[in-house]
DNA sequence: CGGATTTGACCAGCGC
DNA sequence: GCGCTGGTCAAATCCG
């Protein structure tokens, strides 16, 4: 996976050079004073090297070095973006895994499903990224055989509390087949099947919190033996919500909340606004702000920071 | 007219 | 065994 295609690291070092001799641009000093870094002052250390401009070589040698240095910082980005999506895939991989062990074998329906909530999203992002499926459309009307247990993940999806429809646009298409009131919620759950492909076992079951009106829970049983078509759906659904579901493992490791307000999306036509290619904004807020936090705790990052930018400066010079 | 949704009936698991 | 409950079916209805 290429990293770079979901956060954008690039530290945008193209300072306008017109600019070198007047002021550090206050986007940049901000940024970095935001970052936690010491306000530095870029004409102190453009006048600080006015004594050796004579000294031709002397600039070239430390233009050599900063570009060295540079370099050197994009090398450690990229060891760095490896290194995450490594641990990434293996975070993946042992949910998955630890997902099939706790699906495994059960004799019981309901008491499986109980049991069975090994994935937990707090949506934004939910889970309709799938790609491999365990069980088929007549496994699921037979749940007394000795089947896998298809996967389950739930998903809150925050909405307007006026809002009656049970419908969580997730990228896929669904048909409601039932709905039912239960026990311990007076507002009615709906059951959906997923018919973008007809032998898909993906079944869906949408009911309001009981905590929070406002909050959708959406829970989905088995995985989807087909790419997603978000794109039909934006086509055919006539909510106005959108959620792309990303593929990030529903962590139940991690468990960490992220709620997604859709009443923003509501007001807007534009699809591609909520569109992700695999984070949410907060996700991707969240990673590059893990990011910038670790490492601008290294003093020799900061150093090489500053180098950089004062190096860029001189070069655009 | 065909596909999607609604809704009451039915079935099966589970606890007592 | 019985009643409660969740899940599914399928006829009726709606809607584009």
């Amino acid at each position: 996976m290429d990293c770079s295609s979901w956060i954008n690291t690039s530290l945008d070092l193209n300072i306008n050079p017109l600019r070198v001799h007047e002021e550090v641009p206050k986007e940049v000093e901000s940024k970095l004073f935001s970052l936690g870094m010491p306000k530095f002052n870029v004409e102190e250390c453009w006048e600080s090297k006015r004594p050796v401009k004579e000294e031709s070589s002397d600039l070239e040698e430390e233009l050599k070095r900063v570009t060295a240095e540079n370099k050197k910082l994009a090398e450690m980005l990229s060891v760095v973006c490896e290194n995450y999506n490594t641990l990434r895939s293996h975070l993946m991989e042992y949910t998955r895994k630890n997902g099939e062990k706790e699906t495994s074998p059960t004799s019981k329906k309901r008491k499986s499903e109980s049991s069975n909530n090994n994935s937990i999203c707090v949506m934004g992002t939910n889970n309709g990224n799938s790609e491999s499926s365990s069980t088929d459309e007549e496994s699921c009307k037979k749940p007394r055989e000795e089947t896998m247990k298809p996967k389950v993940s739930r998903v809150y999806v925050r909405t307007e509390a006026s809002d009656t429809t049970l419908i969580v646009k997730d990228g896929y298409q669904w048909r409601k087949y039932g709905q039912k009131v239960t026990r311990d919620n007076p507002c009615p759950r709906a059951y959906f099947k997923c018919s973008f492909a007809p032998s898909c076992p993906v079944k869906k079951k949408v009911q309001r919190s009981v905590d929070d009106q406002s909050v959708l829970v959406a829970t989905y049983e088995g995985e989807h033996n087909h790419p997603q078509a978000s794109s039909q759906m934006e086509a055919t659904s006539g909510s106005g919500r959108s959620v792309t579901i990303a593929s990030v493992p529903c962590a139940a490791a991690t468990q960490t909340l992220v709620t997604l307000d859709l009443k923003k999306s509501k007001g807007s036509n534009d699809s591609k606004s909520t569109k992700t290619k695999v984070d949410t904004p907060k996700m991707q807020q969240v990673l590059v702000e893990q990011m910038a936090t670790s490492l601008t705790t290294d003093p020799n990052f900061r150093a090489a920071l500053v180098a950089a930018i004062s190096g860029r400066l001189l070069h655009n010079n």
